[in-house]
Order: C-alpha cells, then structure tokens, then sequence
DNA sequence: CAACGACGCTCGAAA
DNA sequence: AGCGTCGTTG
C-alpha cells in the first residue's frame, strides 16, 4: 500500500465507525447494532491495521461461519488492492472450528490425540453414542441418545470433562449420563475422533495447560478480532482470552477486539453465554467501547418495527437503533388461513416485489432517497422461519408457480446416503481406527458381512482392545466366524489395503490425485454399481440421482484439490515448523489433502450454502439468517408456538431469546417485510388451531399494513370455523388485496358428525366417523377402509357427510 | 443374510 | 408425516 493510501480506509465513515478502525491498540468492544456497517468497520480495520505496520501473520480475525470467514478475507484483501496481495501474507481469517481442527493437528500431542484424527458430525455422535449406551447396558428408551448427546454437548461448552461432570451428577439419570460420557469420550479416543464440542474443548484445555503451546499462539496473533462475539461460549471464552493473553509487556493489555450486539444473541441453547459480551469491560480493565447505532440497511418502518419489538425484552441494554432516511413502504403483517394459504400469499408478495409494485401511497417518498421502488431480483428475496419443517408447503407454492429456489442447508449435499456412504470409505483411508465409518461401509454395499457376524468381530475386538479394522484383519483368529465370512472380510480388508497401499499411502498402486482417489474408490468399492443395479432393476428415479450425486463428488473434490493450498494453513507457524517437522516425519501429500477435504466438508455451516448469484429466492431458518441482509423478506409461521417456540414458552430467559431471533429475521430486510401466520397449521399430519405470536401484538400498528385474509372464504361463514375467537392480529383488518384461490373446503358442528355415520374425505376418499372430539380443536376419528392406515384423525374441516 | 412391511415414537435452532 | 426398529418372509 502507497504511503498515505491507508488514510483512504477512512472515507465515509461516520465518527464513531472511523474511530473503531483507528483504535488498533489494547481491547476493544464494538458494540453494532444490525445494519450498522459492521463489516466494512472489521474488513477496514484489519485492512488499517496491516497498512499502519502489523504484519499480517499477527492478525487472526475468528467468525462463526465459513461464509462469512470468505467473505471478510475477500474484502480485505479487496481494500490492499487486489486478491493477488502480497500484503495479506499470514492473515488469519478464519471460522473458531476450523482454527481449532489445524491447531489440534499440529499440536495433536498437547491434546492427546493423534494428527489424522477424524471429526464426526452428529450423526456420527449418534451412533457412536448409542454403541456406547448399549455397551453399557442402559436402555436406549430411557437414555435415548439425542438427549444424552445434549448433555454431554452442554457439558462439554461448559469446559466440563468427564469427571467433573461425574463429580456434580448427584440423581440416577445424571450419573448415569456421566458414565455414558465417560465412555463415549473413551470411545472417541480409541477411534482416534473427535466431535464438534472436542474441537473447541479440547483446544481450550491445550491452551490453557500447554504453556509452550499457548506461548507460541500468543507470540504470533498480536491482534486478535472475533465476530458474533455476544455468540460465543465458554470454550470460545477461553481460547480467546487465552490467546489475546495479558498483551506485550509495558502495554495496556492485549489487544483483542470483538464485534458484537447483545440483541442478535441466539445460540444460547448452544452454549452461547451472553455475559461473555456484557462483562467485557470488567474483563479487560481500560477497554474501549464504541457504539455503533446507526442503521445503512433497513427502511424507517422496517427499523421502528424492529426496535419496538426489541424493547419488549426487559434483561437488556437500553440501545439506540436509527436511522436518517425516511419514507419506504409499512410492513405487511397477513393472517392466513392455513398453511397452504400462507405458501400461496407469499409467493404473491414475493411476485408482487420482482414486478416492482408501487410503495405504499400513505408514505411520501423522500426523493433524495434512494429506496427505489423497481423490482427486485429473486436473489435480492429470502423466506425465514423457525424451523426447518416449514420449508415443504413453501417449497411446494415455489415450484407451483416456477419461482427459482434454493434452501440454505449446507449440509445438505453431504447429508446424503451416498455421500455419507462414500465419504465412509475416504475416512477409513484417512483413519483406520475409524469404527463408526468402518461399520457404516463394511457391508455398503452388501459383500456377505453381516450383522451377525460383525458383532462376533466386534465383541471380540472390544474384549482384546482393538479397533474393529484389526478385529477384521485378525478374523482368522476368532473362533465362531463362518468361513464365508472369514473369507468375505479378507477380501474386504485386502480392497481397503489396496487404497491406502497397506495403510502407509506409499504402495505402488495408490492413486496420485484425490479426485483419482474418490472415483477409484467409488468404482472399486461397489458402491457405484449397487446404485447402478438398483436403478436398472427398479427404474428408480433416486438411484439414477445418486449416481449423479456421486459423479458431483469428484468433481467437488477434484474443484478442492485445485484450491487446496498447504501452505495456507492458519496452524502452521513459520519457524517454529521447520524445528518441528524432524519430529513429526513427512505426511504423505495426497494423505494431508485427504485429511483437509474430509474437514473442510465437516465443517460447512448452513449459512455457506447462501449464493447470490444462483438467482434464486433463498429460504432458511431465522438461525440461518444472522448476518444477512435481502431487500425482501418474508417471515413465516409467527404463531404461538412456532415463534416463540413451545419449548422455549416455558422460561423467560428463552422467550427473550425468541424475540430476539424474531428481531434478527425482521432486521434482515432492506426494504420491503411480510410477517405471516396462519390461522391453523398442521403439525405431524394434524391440523391444529393456532393464535398469532405474542410479538406480531407487539409492533407498531402504526408502521404496518395488516390484513386478515383467514376466512376470506364466502363458504366458511356460519361454519364450525367462523367461531371468531381470533386473537387480534389487527384493530383495523384491511380488505384482501390479491388472495390466492382458495381450496374449497366444507365444514361443520360436531353434531353433524354422529359415530357411525359416513363422510368423504378431498384425499382419503370415503369413510366412516368412529369417534369424535369436540371442542376448540374438534377433531373426528374416521375409518377408511381404502386407506393403508385405516383410521386416521381428521379436522371436521376436510370432512363431507354423505 | 437381505428385503419388506407394520408398528410405534417423536416433533427446535447447528458447527 | 417421517423416521427407526422389529418381525416376517424369500
């Protein structure tokens, strides 16, 4: 950078954001409320601190996602004048996971673990968390392995080990707990695993009793940046605090910086530990605190909505949210009928948006504004909601109406069979102490090793403390085998052998690329021709995705191999290195890569899969959106119930939490916002009643357009339905603009359904009433006897009496 | 040993 | 409605 070029960095700031990338030296707390420029603040401090002088290896700036990690390198380096900057040699940006995954490959032994480790998602988790509380002879029904894996997990965020949890559980099921964490950390150990809460924990504790270790890190990350800060948990807490250390000596402290907003706090549930935030300033005496409280993003009524809500919240920091901009459109607020109805109002709106609808009448347009009223792309659009399950009936109107798409589930490619079973195959490759993977592909696709005797080989190398892939290679030694098996699991075990050039990656054999890797093991596994077979035998229609599904990975891994870059590894420190390697001994290229991949694909966060440039209206969880921001914005489902959620309904802690989520769905939004809820919403197949969430009552009816359209039906009037007792949406429900047509619907009183008698039914066809609950939810039981499942409950609503 | 169907349980957000 | 487990059959 030219001498003065770094002065640039400074333009168009307000002051407070101008003194934020100023302030270099010693901590400092940023607090940025939404939309208030808190990414160009971050990208152009680092890009200020590197310009006055700090070299850039000494800068690890930390994020929650993948995404977002890019994201803030990219501009960075955009701002030292270009990708191909030679200044940013060394700069750390990066997610806490992944930090943590390197540094424990390179300091695997201060953590007693070995450097090939794998990491395993919760599915892993699950079944290794079973094997275990099966091993243990407790009963999966009253230990069910999701909720032991959460209290292991809060355990775990809370820096707790095995023992010190064993050390507070006092009642039957706590103890019992302690022990299934006991073993399942054992378990993890011995197949050389370790799982997300590990990364942060173990990395923790290595910071913290490993002073050679915690030296090194702190000698090299002089500047220390962490986002999301009111997201972190304890073990976050920790490896921050003790990276950032006491600072240089004869300093004011270390110079650590987290950005910030106590109003965005949603991981809570996760660990999340909001005083993290709120006892910055007691934590680093003399800390700087810069406010930043004016919004760039969002339109006057959008933001009103959203600080009126926010307020509601009493455990908080009084904070000032505005901006200067006036005009743009009310908020649209509908209630909706059901939620088919719900899916079909907001395409509407959402087509409504991309013709470029006129603002709002009512709301003058300032003309110095820029909240040009054109249409807006797809990609400029997103739905929120609470939980994934919402997504179907949206997705279903989507594609209705030719509305390209995309969910934001990063996991979800990855998620499947085939992915999970290939990937199965490459972790064995990478770590051969991998049972959970060994026992997922042993017999993917069948080749004569069965349940029976994999529990034969199983037991026995549990007995003689050995991982099952040398249970398998010694099966000559185990007595009641068959000899088809035994000689099914030599050839098992000789195929694997031949992938990895008998464990040490050096045979002749072993493939150069890991693309050539991914494919040979694909082909030579089986795996590809059991799809291939399937899809010929049955012309199934998955089979012939799958293997499509299975060719993507290649080319995903082959696209990896491309960007992959060794020496970019934030854990590699230079100098240190060089004296360490003699140690370590070289790990073969293609390994290392194999290694890299395997994480990186771990590690990918829902919100990474966010791409503008498809061209598509994104959907996904109000988790998801954090961080985001889209011109239009539609919220669904603000039911009791749904937002807050039920199990959050219980504690007050938890339902400012939901307020606050609901708060981050509505800052998202630049320029246009649609709330729904629908007057009933079917849960697990059943159509329930609903009331409208507590905190669409609480914004400003005044910042709002809000429409009733849940009996805009003439056929409903003086049905069972049309009992009004709707909880207030509105004072004044506006007149319908375009409602979708509706489904046509018959209802009535209970009394016109007498037990015995017959009904039709739009989808289950002809059947009989065998029993009836009146009430608020009445609901009838019909026998049908052309339907599967025979008797089904049913709302009156869908109901004929023939 | 594999494949299929019936039954029963669950039903939150995630790296 | 969707999933996992169990029991039956081929």
């Amino acid at each position: 950078m030219e001498a003065d070029g770094f002065q640039g960095l400074l333009d168009g700031l307000t002051e407070p954001q101008a003194r934020a990338v100023q302030h270099t030296e010693g901590a400092l707390l940023i607090v940025a409320a939404a939309g208030s420029g808190k990414t160009r603040v971050i990208t152009r401090r680092i890009a200020y601190l590197i310009g006055t002088g700090a070299p850039p290896w000494s800068i690890l700036a930390l994020t929650f996602t993948n995404k977002a990690a890019g994201e803030m390198r990219e501009r960075v380096l955009h701002l030292l004048g270009g990708a191909e900057s030679r200044q940013a040699r060394g700069l750390t940006v990066t997610t806490f996971h992944s930090l943590c995954a390197r540094l424990l490959r390179r300091h695997a032994e201060a953590a007693g673990l070995k450097p090939d480790f794998t990491i395993y998602d919760t599915s892993d988790q699950s079944a290794l968390c079973k094997k275990v509380i099966e091993s243990l002879q407790l009963s999966t029904s009253n230990f069910p392995p999701r909720s032991v894996l959460s209290a292991i997990s809060n355990a775990k965020n809370q820096l707790l080990t095995a023992e010190q949890f064993a050390g507070r559980a006092m009642d039957f099921s706590a103890r019992n707990i302690a022990k299934v964490y006991s073993a399942y950390s054992k378990a993890l150990r011995a197949a050389n695993a370790v799982d997300f809460d590990d990364l942060l924990l173990l990395t923790a504790n290595a910071l913290r009793e490993n002073e050679p270790f915690r030296s090194e890190c702190q000698e090299r990350w002089q500047y220390l940046l962490i986002d999301e800060y009111q997201d972190t948990n304890s073990a976050q807490f920790q490896i921050a605090s003790q990276i950032a250390g006491k600072g240089a000596p004869g300093s004011q402290g270390p110079n650590i910086c987290v950005v910030g907003d106590p109003d965005q706090s949603i991981y809570g549930w996760r660990g999340a530990d909001i005083s993290n935030i709120l006892d910055f300033e007691e934590h680093y005496k003399g800390a700087s605190v810069i406010l930043l409280g004016e919004n760039f993003r969002s339109t006057a009524p959008i933001l009103a909505v959203a600080d009126t809500l926010i307020k509601n919240n009493k455990k908080r920091k009084a904070k000032p949210l505005f901006t200067s901009r006036t005009g743009g459109d009310k908020v649209d607020a509908i209630l909706c009928r059901d939620e088919r109805h719900e899916s079909e109002l907001v395409v509407t709106w959402l087509k409504h948006l991309h013709e470029g609808d006129p603002l709002d009448p009512e709301a003058p347009l300032n003309p110095d504004d820029s909240l040009a009223p054109a249409s807006i792309a797809w990609r400029e659009m997103a739905i929120f909601y609470r939980t994934n399950s919402l997504s179907r009936v949206m997705e279903d109107a989507l594609r209705a109406h030719a509305i390209p798409y995309t969910i934001a589930r990063g996991t979800a490619f990855y998620d499947r069979e085939e992915i999970k079973n290939a990937l199965g195959y490459l972790r064995m490759v990478a770590n051969p102490a991998d049972d959970v993977s060994l026992s997922r592909i042993v017999n993917t696709p069948a080749r004569g090793i069965g349940d029976t005797s994999l529990t034969r080989v199983e037991n026995w190398a549990t007995v003689n403390g050995l991982t099952l892939l040398a249970g398998l290679k010694r099966a000559g030694e185990i007595q009641d085998l068959s000899s088809r098996a035994t000689n099914a699991i030599a050839k098992f075990v000789e195929q694997l052998d031949g992938w990895t050039g008998g464990g040490s990656f050096m045979g002749a054999e072993v493939p150069s690329t890991l693309a050539e890797l991914v494919e040979r093991i694909i082909r030579e596994s089986g795996l590809e021709a059991m799809y291939k077979s399937q899809a010929k035998a049955s012309k199934n229609e998955s089979d012939e995705e799958r293997l499509d599904n299975l060719a993507e990975m290649v080319s995903s891994a082959r696209e990896f191999e491309l960007e992959y870059d060794p020496d970019n590894d934030p854990a590699a420190f230079p100098g240190i290195d060089e004296a360490r390697s003699g140690q370590l001994g070289a790990i073969p290229p293609l390994l290392g890569m194999l290694r890299a991949y395997l994480e990186s694909v771990t590690l990918v966060a829902d919100a990474d899969a966010v791409d503008p440039s498809q061209g598509s209206v994104t959907l996904m969880t109000l988790h998801a959106a954090k961080g985001l921001e889209f011109k239009g914005v539609a919220m669904i489902g603000l039911e009791e119930g749904m937002l807050p959620h039920s199990r959050a309904r219980e504690s007050d802690k938890e339902l400012e939490e939901e307020r606050r989520l609901c708060f981050v769905g509505i800052t998202r939004a630049m320029q246009r916002l649609l709330l729904t809820a629908a007057k009933y919403r079917s849960m697990r197949g059943i159509p329930e009643r609903t009331v409208p969430s507590r905190f669409l009552a609480e914004l400003p009816a005044e910042h709002m357009r809000i429409s009733d359209q849940s009996d805009a039906y003439a056929d409903l009037k003086g049905t069972a339905w049309d009992d009004d007792e709707d909880a207030d949406l509105a004072d004044s429900p506006a007149p319908a603009p375009a409602a979708a047509p509706p489904p046509p619907r018959i209802a009535g009183p209970a009394s016109q359904f007498p037990v015995g008698s017959r009904v039709r039914h739009p989808q289950f066809g002809i059947g009989e009433i065998k029993s009836v609950t009146p009430g608020l939810n009445a609901r009838a039981e019909v026998w049908f006897k052309d339907v599967g499942k025979k008797t089904l409950i049913l709302e009156y609503a869908r109901l004929t009496r023939i």
